[in-house]
DNA sequence: CAGGTCATGTAAGTCGTTACATGATTCA
DNA sequence: TGAATCATGTAACGACTTACATGACCTG
């Protein structure tokens, strides 16, 4: 439920239809979001009825009328909130959209948020190694269903190794880029 | 909408109710698959109509009466030619519950589907790299919202890669198991 | 005796997909 | 001329979530 959120950032990199969002979507955005372009038609119905975004209906001479669509203020204060708000059921996904938001709002809350997820995916990360030692002592002599069990729970480790090594990543980063600016180098 | 096969595998390992199976996808399924028990009840019945499972009344004193489950001759024909058929929209969730029901089809099948999925996790990792190269050739010069885009893509890289690494894992794994068996060690 | 587990279900609402519709323009 | 691109939308359906309802048993 974090399209709205999505599109959010997106108008906020530039102004854009409603087809140009959904093109987006399909290729830069799309790396971790996708989305239809009738989905975000509707949602951009709502966005604009809360007043999160502004339209300014552009005449084109041939090609049909565009509506430009811009984050009003309220738009940017939604976004703000949402990218410093703990969300504790937040997706990858989800936080990937966080992250590359983070410069319209503040990069430090958005770091807070990467290190607590970062902890319960390292958590997780624990209790699949310790069923695999409990139930898969001996990976080299498995056979049949069992390897198969084994070989997900092995998935599930990769998956879980991955999130908790990127999330540290971005901290850093995070980290870095803002001693940077504090220190006075641009 | 993999779900009724993510069912039909947990089915074939041990028969059980509605109320077990939401049970079951909340620890060892639910690694890499959740699902709530009212959806679950209404696949149920969706598969009872289609005749992939049947059910058995068990009256139970005091406790409410159950629905055992259980995967019919048609159910388990569907789950065979499920895990044979080549789906190049699956995702990784539903790839697992093939890797786990390997065992009740047929494992080589599996592997094939697992090789082209492999190679167009690596296609993809590919063209991130390109994208890598050509837009953030010195990575640790950026800053502010450039910084953001590249941690993004890094994550797209990571998840590429963390899925090239475990199919090829698993489909070695399933070769392996497979020549066990012709060699005829069990 | 309050809260959790076993066990199933209805109802309402949101979210997302698929199909269809329109209509001009550009390119092969 | 047929297909693709630009640009928006309606309608219908299917998937999934959330809330509510029932009722007995077991544990602290």
């Amino acid at each position: 439920m974090a399209l709205e959120h999505a599109i959010l950032v997106s108008l906020s990199e530039r102004s854009g239809s409603g087809y140009e969002l959904a093109r987006r979507f399909e290729r830069s955005i799309g790396l971790f979001w996708n989305a239809t372009h009738q989905q975000i038609y509707r949602v951009l119905k709502r966005m604009e009825e809360a007043g999160w975004v502004a339209v300014d209906l552009v005449e084109q001479s041939g090609r049909p009328d565009k509506k430009m669509y811009t984050v009003s203020t309220a738009g940017h204060a939604e976004l703000v909130r949402w990218l410093a708000e703990p969300d504790p059921a937040a997706t990858t996904q989800e936080l990937a959209v966080k992250i590359r938001g983070a410069s319209f709002g503040d990069p430090a809350a958005v770091a807070a948020e990467l290190t607590r997820h970062r902890d319960s995916h390292a958590e997780r990360l624990d209790v699949y190694r310790q069923i695999e030692k409990r139930d898969f002592p001996d990976p080299a002599a498995l056979h049949g269903r069992s390897l198969h069990q084994y070989l997900v729970l092995r998935g599930g480790i990769r998956v879980e190794e991955g999130q908790v090594e990127w999330f540290t990543e971005v901290r850093q980063a995070l980290r870095r880029d803002a001693d940077h600016h504090t220190k006075g180098t641009p």
